[in-house]
DNA sequence: AAACAGTTTAACCATATGGTTAAACTTAAT
DNA sequence: ATTAAGTTTAACCATATGGTTAAACTGTTT
């Protein structure tokens, strides 16, 4: 089995993944993923033994990437405060850059929750966290004490959601005359920095 | 046509709503609508004419559903710091009543904005909003002026996310030794309640 | 050039799917 | 009891769907 990166399998990835982000595993049509690769239908039987098994491929990609970046901390001789800043500034790049991705990933676990958790053994435990920085920052009295697991689940909220709800936002910000590529990501993403500003001072 | 409420409809609309939820228009099946709500599949084609029109009849009452709660503002005679407390509270009630919800609306305008875009011409106009109370608040000196309406972004994020991602959640916070139907979702309310209170002062 | 392995295609197959139809059933009005 | 209208069902239909197969094509090795 050609493992290299063949042009073909790329496209058939590359395809699947465009697809599956749209309609979830069941609502996918390998027509549709064949179309859009440009390839004849037999062919991602070849490459990939059933709809599952690229189903798969394309998922576990995307779990791997979603949970690295939430994963990447900066090194700890920056401040916290500042850290958190970049925290916040790199998921407002990745969202920008897979803007389907939260959605899709938490479809298909609210869907079948059954194999994430069979797929969330698989992921390197329990991988780098800002929540142990942020424990030894209150120890340290850089910063008043609250819980960090809640602080974070808020920080997702606020960087996450803007991009879930965007197909949503296209249109209702459109009425308050802001447009989101342009502006309206921009002001959320400086909000968002103040707002925890305001929760570290 | 039976437009009373014939038990057999409401089934069909129970059924219809749990399954379009779940796999959206184009991966629910209506065999599986049909043998939810226990009856023919033929039937659902009596009642609605199509998958498209009983898709319709979901996706509406959604939206209405969802754009009503989402317009509860409360008295003007009430201070509009307690107002937000009290918004807070709808949106945590609401999202715990209908958890799929928000991830249905969206999902579906991702699909298919087009449709979005006609039926947001049908929803009342500019229904009741918190932002001109909170911009009158900025006039009379009750609160530091900020941008309403990317406030309003962050308080929904802080609202509405936790319950989009809870299947995520559910795995991800047990891992931190929080139960997520039990404490989680109640201590989530209160740091929000607590963050807007930050921004507030 | 012959042999060979990997790749691609067209033609199939069985089943699932949205939808239709005509007949059977139920219920209330005459 | 008969009629009529609304409701429910089983049996169909055409097409879509995931998947298979055997043959054809491509490039590399001998």
């Amino acid at each position: 089995m050609g493992l290299k990166d063949s042009t073909t399998e790329e496209k058939i990835l590359e395809a699947a993944k465009e697809v599956f982000m749209k309609y979830g595993l069941y609502g996918a049509r390998m027509q549709d993923i064949a179309d859009t690769a440009g390839i004849n239908k037999a062919l991602l039987h070849y490459y990939f033994r059933s709809k599952e098994k690229l189903f798969d491929a394309v998922f576990d990609g995307a779990l791997e990437k979603y949970f690295s970046q939430m994963t990447v901390i900066g090194e700890k001789s920056i401040p916290i405060k500042e850290r958190l800043m970049l925290y916040v500034d790199n998921m407002f790049e990745f969202f920008t850059e897979y803007p389907q991705m939260s959605m899709f990933i938490i479809k298909e676990i609210s869907i079948n929750p059954e194999m994430f958790h069979e797929k969330v053994k698989h992921i390197k435990q329990q991988k780098a966290s800002l929540i142990p920085s942020l424990e030894e920052a209150f120890e340290k009295g850089e910063l008043k004490p609250f819980d960090p697991v809640i602080f974070m689940v808020n920080l997702h909220s606020l960087c996450a959601y803007p991009f879930l709800a965007s197909p949503l936002y296209k249109v209702i910000l459109k009425k308050h005359g802001y447009n989101w590529d342009i502006e309206a990501k921009d002001q959320i993403k400086q909000s968002v920095k103040e707002f925890i500003s305001f929760k570290l001072q």
